[in-house]
DNA sequence: TTTATATTTCAGTGATTGCTGAAATAAAGC
DNA sequence: GCTTTATTTCAGCAATCACTGAAATATAAA
């Protein structure tokens, strides 16, 4: 990931409602949640949402695509993979091998297991 | 670490000019380096520099200390830790086991292994 | 004390941000 | 076609951002 990309993700997750947009996707998982969903979850307006939805696409941080009149937004995992992989390398230099790589992948709804704090 | 300090956080890194001056920083090791040596190095202006500085440690990811006349900052890798461990946490909802944990710490002089990409 | 060096503080500026309300667009149902 | 539902686009606004240049502060050297 270049330095750019980075800085374009991590500015778009350095806003409280984007973030938690962001996290209620991830939490959704691939099949994405309808913008209306969204905006009843975090009780944001609808022209408000476009707004950091835009920047989260921009950013590459996730996708949409059209379902009846509904548009359904989804995380892309692999751009959060990709930051983290930046930051992890950005803040370890030198010691490399000290720092697990971190994956991000779609939740799994059979697994039920602890919560992440 | 709260969602408020991540997003402070991830505030502070994002911008070109921030996120050059923390890695600079995490190479440097936990001595730090003087402003001065920050400056000359990213060919940025004085106070412009400290502005960032500011925004940096107002998000707690650097320190700062006096010597002499000059300042020295020096990266807060607890921080960094923090950030990278909320943000696999809240991207891998559910399958927490498949994220192993980043971790963060200061570049040992004496190791010379591959660089990190 | 005077001078030089290192950094910060202050005032000002254009650009961007996050939001609101009104209007426009798109798809579905009658 | 009209109406409803879902979302976007647009215009406008106060607040914040990143930067510049000038002045102030703090430490060290002469």
């Amino acid at each position: 990931m270049e330095t750019s990309d980075a800085v374009a993700a991590l500015a778009a997750l350095a806003q409280d409602n984007r973030l938690d947009i962001f996290r209620l996707l991830v939490q959704a998982g691939p099949d994405g949640l309808a913008a209306g969903r969204v905006a009843e979850a975090l009780e944001l307006a609808p022209n408000t949402l476009t707004f950091h939805f835009d920047r989260l696409r921009v950013a590459g941080l996730v996708t949409v695509r059209r379902d009846g009149r509904s548009m359904i937004y989804a995380a892309r995992y692999e751009t959060m993979n990709g930051l983290l992989a930046f930051l992890t390398a950005n803040c370890c230099q030198g010691v490399a091998a000290a720092c697990a790589p971190a994956a991000c992948k779609p939740a799994k709804p059979t697994r039920k297991k602890e919560g992440v704090s």
